[in-house]
DNA sequence: CGTAAAACTTTTTTT
DNA sequence: AAGTTTTACG
């Protein structure tokens, strides 16, 4: 048999050479299930005859399906290329660009994220007379989301509830919120599932052709697929019934977003000549690591009963340190990390701190920079969540989709157009009372009562959206972008602002500039069109962990949520403290299940460590501007003692010299900018070069851009601000300390 | 209409 | 502690 195939133990042999009927893959962590999948597929072309192009494969992440698509091309060679890899919302909205006309949407549907749902919801509770401080928002919204990962209607929500009166209003809201959403032309995350099922189950044709164009689908991460998910599944299957599935019960820890554990577990119901087979041998962890994982997760009463084993070495010890505050854990922490990068046992981009919570990110990002130690924080605020960012995308959108609502009401006002609530207010009244959308209102603004004088800057807002449309007919997506930035003067405002935060949007605008080219230079090297719907739904489905970048050293600081899937040599679970990790809400509302989850996102954290993994807790904490007095997490008592080492139990307060605040100040304003981005500390520096290695006529090298002549330098407070023409993309003013320009 | 200050809420996890 | 939203005033 071909060598490839001989490198996988039996079980795994198993699994890749069962190739037809419904396969349940149960892998415990760190048994190689990407491998398996990977030379499934390779099987299935090399050995099978199977064409690609009948091959669906299904990941959460766009970073997970980009890490497949590499192996996947790797081991089957070029006819890899044309196997389906992608994420389930990616692979839901190609399908809906296609046709959810039939379901009577438009095709260029926009994709609504949190923040414009939440506004959508505002702006219903408001005309429903619901008071959004008595329900809130946050609550309706993750009700609705609810129903839907059920693939329930508004309708049969409503019936549901029965009596209770809250279930019962949220149905309403729902109901409400659906019918915006149609007006505004526009889906969320959970529609795009939703609305693919819907059009499965009213277009059997559609269903039909989507069957016969994948034969072979395989599911990754199995054990968060929610109803909805597992529905469209087994919709697309259905025909042919060659699906595998890869999951791990113990690794379930989406319950709270409708991920659906039954999926898993009844698998063999749903398919009852399914086959099931169980990777249980560990190849990334040492065994006291493994040890300490099965020892907590045995704690758990709902799960398949299974048992990791590895013929790893032992290994260290698992390290347990507590402190006296969240200062002196993060202190160790780093420390114990730059530790290990001086003495060359570690390489930055080895080690990842993990926390439950976003707001645990904060000492440690101090503490990095204080060390000037590289790191890279995923979660917390998108980069296309930000203000300046999302200013920018709603004009995108307005041109792209003049019935978003949402997003046309964003940028009326933006810059300032002395275009006021009361204003926007008449207009969408009047909208509202003939039945029009907002920006349609807008373009026959002299019908509406009383606008009075705002009507000439309506009119001028309409006239400058109207040409951007006809403009965008010619120009490509970054062109179209520089067009609204410097028609706007939006950048120019920032710059004269000249503060370090507008700077940092500045610079933020400028990636998002480098984001739009790099999507057409994608687009052109797989001969794809290059649209803007296109680049507005690729930027709406991407994950902050979609970045991480394995090749780039830096630390990784995480949540436990955004480190499943990974892997790391060195690894530290900070916080673990009842009241954190177990979180107060889940021991406070007493439900087993949930403290469950907890305890098998605890697996998860410890089996993300190869060689050692450090647990750090604090015994007090500051938790929103309150202190918190907590005991160490239960889960750390979990583990068989005699694979911890403790060292003190209480580490020594040092006598501290209250830290200098001055030059974190003006860090921690600057890292607005980095904090997508690595924090690289030879590039942290933004103060003005005393004078530039290159001058007016000097041929310089962007790293974005490419190469240029340099047309002008103008000296400025802070930087030089140098004009460049460059052969690709012509004309560019940057400021030189940002563009890093390099002569050549 | 726009700005500045005051009041108020928030967090558990995310495609 | 930090961010958002409301309120007061020019």
């Amino acid at each position: 048999m071909n060598t490839i195939y001989d490198t996988l133990n039996d079980r795994q042999k198993e699994a890749v050479l069962h190739t037809d009927g419904p396969l349940l893959i149960l892998a415990g962590a760190g048994s190689g299930k990407t491998r398996v999948l990977t030379h499934r597929i390779a099987y299935l072309i090399a050995e099978k005859g199977v064409n690609p192009w009948n091959i669906l494969a299904i990941t959460f992440t766009n970073k997970a399906a980009h890490e497949m698509r590499e192996r996947v091309d790797k081991i089957a060679g070029s006819e890899g290329g044309s196997v389906w890899v992608s994420t389930f919302h990616s692979t839901c909205v190609r399908i809906l660009r296609r046709h959810i006309d039939r379901l009577g949407y438009d095709n260029n549907f926009t994709i609504y994220d949190a923040d414009d749902q939440k506004i959508l919801i505002k702006e219903i509770c408001r005309k429903m007379n619901i008071d959004t401080k008595k329900v809130k928002e946050r609550a309706l919204l993750a009700q609705i989301s609810h129903a839907k990962d059920e693939l329930l209607t508004p309708d049969e929500m409503e019936m549901n509830a029965g009596a209770d009166f809250n279930q019962k209003r949220a149905a309403q809201v729902y109901r409400e919120y659906q019918a915006a959403l149609r007006r505004n032309n526009a889906l969320d995350f959970d529609d795009l599932i939703c609305k693919t099922v819907e059009l499965f189950q009213n277009c059997g044709d559609v269903l039909q052709s989507y069957q016969e164009r994948f034969r072979y689908i395989m599911v990754d991460e199995y054990q968060d697929t929610n109803t909805a998910q597992f529905k469209f599944v087994s919709l697309l299957a259905s025909r042919y019934e060659n699906l595998c599935v890869v999951g791990d019960d113990d690794q379930s820890i989406y319950r709270f977003r409708g991920a659906n554990i039954g999926n898993i577990l009844g698998f063999e119901r749903v398919f009852p000549d399914a086959k099931v087979i169980r990777l249980e041998q560990n190849y990334r962890s040492t065994q006291n690591i493994l040890n300490a994982a099965n020892g907590v997760i045995a704690n758990n009463i709902e799960r398949k009963e299974k048992t990791l084993w590895t013929e790893n070495p032992e290994g260290e010890k698992i390290h347990f340190r507590q402190f006296m505050n969240g200062y002196e854990e993060a202190e160790f922490v780093v420390g114990d990390i730059a530790r290990r990068h001086r003495e060359g046992t570690a390489e930055y981009h080895n080690c990842a701190v993990l926390y439950r919570t976003n707001a645990q990110s904060r000492l440690f990002e101090e503490k990095c920079l204080l060390a000037n130690i590289p790191y890279k924080i995923v979660g917390g605020v998108n980069f296309y969540a930000r203000k300046e960012i999302k200013d920018l995308l709603c004009y995108l959108k307005t041109v792209d989709n003049a019935a978003d609502d949402l997003a046309v009401r964003r940028i009326l006002n933006v810059p300032k157009r002395g275009i006021g609530a009361t204003t926007v207010g008449r207009i969408q009244d009047y909208a509202d009372m003939m039945n029009i959308s907002f920006y349609d209102a807008l373009r026959v603004a002299e019908e509406v009562p009383s606008i009075g004088r705002s009507l000439s800057k309506v009119d001028g807002f309409v006239t400058f959206i109207q040409s951007l449309k006809s403009k965008a007919q010619a120009y490509s997506v970054s062109e179209l972008l520089e067009e609204i930035i410097d028609l706007t003067g939006y950048v120019d405002e920032l710059k004269a602002e000249d503060t370090e935060e507008s700077r940092a949007r500045v610079e933020n605008i400028d990636e998002l500039i480098s984001k739009t080219v790099s999507y057409e230079e994608t687009m052109k090297a797989e001969n794809r069109e290059a649209t803007l719907s296109g680049f507005l739904e690729e930027i709406a489905l991407i994950a902050d962990i979609d970045s991480v970048d394995e090749n780039q050293d830096y630390v990784v600081l995480m949540t436990l949520h955004s480190a499943k899937g990974l892997e790391f040599p060195y690894v530290y679970l900070a916080g673990m403290e009842d009241g954190m990790f177990p979180s107060s809400m889940c021991i406070f509302s007493g439900d087993q299940s949930e403290l469950e989850e907890e305890r098998r996102l605890c697996y998860v954290g410890i089996t993300r460590a190869m060689k050692e993994l450090t647990m750090t807790s604090a015994q007090q904490r500051m938790v929103r501007g309150e202190t918190q007095y907590n005991r160490v997490s239960r889960f750390v008592r979990e583990i068989p003692r005699e694979l911890v080492d403790l060292g003190h139990t209480v580490q020594e307060h040092k006598p501290k010299i209250p830290e200098t605040k001055s030059p974190l100040n003006s860090y921690l304003q600057m890292k607005k900018s980095f904090h997508t981005k690595a924090f690289q500390p030879q590039n942290f520096k933004v103060t003005k070069a005393d004078s530039l290695d290159y001058g007016v006529g000097d041929t310089v090298r962007h790293i974005k851009f490419g190469v240029g002549i340099v047309k002008d330098i103008v000296e400025g407070g802070r930087d030089y601000e140098v004009t460049v023409d460059f052969d690709k993309v012509g004309v560019k003013k940057m400021f030189a300390a940002f563009a890093k320009l390099k002569k050549i």
